[in-house]
DNA sequence: AGGGCTAATATGTCTATACATAATCGTCAT
DNA sequence: ATGACGATTATGTATAGACATATTAGCCCT
């Protein structure tokens, strides 16, 4: 075990037993560089992390001070869903559904502003049983390629994270009600509970594919773990 | 801007336009330094928020790569109830159910292990309307200074976040569909879509809560952003 | 009091160096 | 081939010092 490791922990142990109690400042770099005989570099290494789950906040001159509302925060990782259904131990199976290319009607929220589009929709399949309806729509001017790719044995999912470059990344996470047509592929009766995620991925200011998948309440949901140092 | 900012700005340009390809290796930090003229530590710093989102990989005498699956991860950030509602705009209100004590007959899943435990369930209004539905167990071995607390008007959520420490969170997102019990509290029919949080917190090894928080779909949503630098 | 300037100060960035460590790769013996 | 072993090597950790910068805190002036 690292020294900065140590001092981690030692520092997440007075937190969290309050002997550094939320919103109490720390002693300064220089003090606990002291305190554990280690350089400051040592001690600011130790503090990183802390920094980054939100444990800990620091401004200049002011010090560092304990967050005094630990954020509950933690990392979630959305898997591409063949690989989630394989870890899982199940049958993976896809079918496409409709690739249709069109202009901006299918735009309806204006996010592509007038592009080229192409909108396709289909199942991924956990042992056979529907697991998630992907509804997709793809700028054909910012991936060209798109327009003369056969979508019939490949997820347009896997498809562009394999060969499309992005920079920025918005996820919604809700919760909604299944319309007949999300009822009619998924095989659930309408008005059953969907896990939904929206995504729309960018190169710069380029947008590049915005994506609803739902999947039947009963077979999804998400997990993380934070806080654990040891 | 800061000469680590620059380099990891252009290193980001270019993974996003293939310069160096996913799951391609890139220059040692070495050749990097050099390159952009800098220190082997200031080349370190740049990568750094780089691996921590997982956009490159690093290992030791292998090398950096670029991940060749760059995770779609995000960090969520779950803020108290009361906060999000007062930042939305909206009015906070607060409404107890019930608060009843008793044994390990209410710890249906085996989680705190014969512990003496309260249940509590409470609600949250946003201008007035059902927003969350609270139901929380807690381990008065871990805060005995629960049994004595009254939550007629602050919520269990915050009493905790201010007077128990932890040092661990797990949370499950899902959806589900209301029971009897959430649809009356929540005043919405039942089998509507719930969007449900679940979170457990440990201090060490102790269970200290398990709270089951239920928001009806067309109220609730989680957004994230990532990936932008700039 | 209140507003504005200055000095003090804790954190942030950067450099340069040394050594530790994990993994790989080639070599050699079997 | 195959496996063991040791050299090599890129990343990881730690140190010490210099300077930058944001903010606070104190001071002075009105």
């Amino acid at each position: 075990m690292h020294a900065y490791e140590k001092i981690r922990a030692e520092m997440l142990h007075r937190i969290t037993r309050q002997i550094w109690p939320a919103g109490g400042n720390l002693p300064h770099e220089e003090q606990l560089a002291a305190e554990f005989g280690v350089a400051r570099g040592t001690i600011r290494r130790a503090m990183a992390d802390l920094v980054q789950q939100g444990i800990i906040v620091r401004r200049r001159k002011a010090g560092s001070k304990v967050a005094s509302r630990i954020a509950h925060s933690s990392t979630l990782t959305i898997p591409i869903v063949r690989h989630e259904i394989i870890d899982s131990g199940a049958d993976y199976g896809y079918e496409l559904l409709s690739a249709e290319k069109g202009g901006n009607a299918l735009d309806k929220t204006g996010h592509f502003k007038g592009a080229p589009l192409f909108h396709i929709c289909c199942l991924h399949l956990s042992d056979g049983r529907p697991y998630q309806f992907e509804d997709r729509l793809i700028n054909l001017d910012a991936v060209p390629d798109a327009a003369e790719t056969n979508f019939d044995n490949k997820s347009p999912n896997e498809w562009l994270v394999e060969k499309v470059p992005y920079s920025a990344v918005g996820t919604v996470l809700r919760a909604e009600a299944a319309d007949s047509t999300q009822a009619r592929h998924l095989k659930i009766r309408k008005g059953y509970p969907l896990f939904v995620i929206e995504r729309q991925t960018h190169l710069d200011i380029l947008p590049v594919t915005l994506v609803k998948m739902s999947h039947p309440a009963d077979l999804f949901s998400i997990t993380t773990q934070t806080g654990v140092f040891d």
